[in-house]
DNA sequence: AAGAGGCCCTGATAGC
DNA sequence: TGCTATCAGGGCCTCT
């Protein structure tokens, strides 16, 4: 679910609240996540001060003052809200869901700090919490990782190569966070529809020109989500506050049949497959 | 080694 | 109303 714009919305929040602050102690509702958490996990937290909230790619990062760290991946449905200790069933969410109330069911874990509460929620269970000792764990974590979008290496010359002989569509590389971390299912579609390219592309076809397009649409598209809150595609619920304003923006994702956003363009929005995961774009003027 | 496909899990929605 | 089938923003694993 949460690709990188919503989980940085997430980190910023986070940041404002719990950073400088010590954990007084940490409650596993539920410990069957991807990996399940250990036993020992919430000893290894209680009493450790965050000394700063990190993000790279989709994963959050606690950073505590002892250079250990607590990775935290939201999955799918992975949710994280605030709540204010002596305020019984009064929440504050931290999510850019900002749903107005603590979801009653799948709440895993619960760090608390006092005068502030951390849940995690997590229907699908795709997330994942795992303590890191120290920076070269952390380091070997991410080392399968290729660059986020923003990052200096994710250059042409790295593109290029990279897709040399690659006889695979360019939205699964998109979606590949081998190739680049960060992307995901809706902006991969995004990113290929600003750059008038068809999903389906191998990118060994890929010219010089559509490599710099994607290099550039990848950045401006999740800085722009970025700045808009990221996407609230589930929030139903008008509610005012920190959700995300992106979905508004989409051009063509869950856009199916609709006319082409493009104001030159007759073609009509198709929604196919690709690797499972569904795509969509305009099949006249992405070619 | 690259690429295709399956799987982990619950919930919302569509269609009968 | 109540069943079943399909799909959902991710990533890991196995097989060829």
């Amino acid at each position: 679910m949460p690709e990188l714009p919503e989980v940085e919305i997430v980190k910023q929040s986070l940041s404002k609240k719990i950073e400088q602050k010590k954990i007084k102690k940490v409650i596993i509702k539920n410990r069957n996540l991807r990996f399940k958490i250990p036993i020992k996990f919430e000893k290894l937290l209680q009493n450790k001060t965050i000394k700063k909230v990190t993000r790279f790619s989709k994963y959050l990062i606690l950073n505590f003052d002892d250079d250990s760290f607590c990775l935290i991946h939201l999955g799918m449905s992975g949710t994280i809200h605030l709540t204010k200790k002596n305020v019984l069933n009064k929440f504050t969410n931290a999510s850019f869901y900002n749903s107005p109330e603590l979801p009653k069911k799948h709440n895993h874990v619960e760090i608390q700090f006092g005068d502030i509460n951390v849940i995690y929620n997590d229907p699908r269970r795709f997330g994942f919490f795992k303590f890191i000792e120290n920076k070269q764990a952390l380091i070997k974590r991410f080392s399968h990782l290729g660059p986020e979008p923003f990052s200096k290496n994710f250059n042409l010359k790295y593109i290029l190569n990279y897709f040399i002989n690659k006889k695979k569509d360019i939205k699964s590389f998109l979606l590949d966070q081998k190739f680049v971390s960060g992307i995901g299912n809706i902006y991969a579609s995004e990113i290929l529809f600003l750059c008038e390219i068809n999903p389906k592309t191998y990118a060994m076809k890929l010219s010089i020109k559509d490599c710099k397009k994607i290099i550039s649409y990848s950045k401006s598209v999740l800085n722009k989500a970025i700045a808009k809150g990221g996407s609230s595609i589930r929030d139903f619920k008008n509610t005012e506050g920190q959700s995300g304003n992106f979905q508004k923006e989409f051009k063509v994702y869950q856009k199916k049949n609709l006319d082409c956003p493009r104001s030159k363009c007759t073609g009509r929005i198709n929604k196919i497959f690709i690797s499972n995961r569904s795509t969509f774009f305009c099949n006249t003027c992405q070619k």
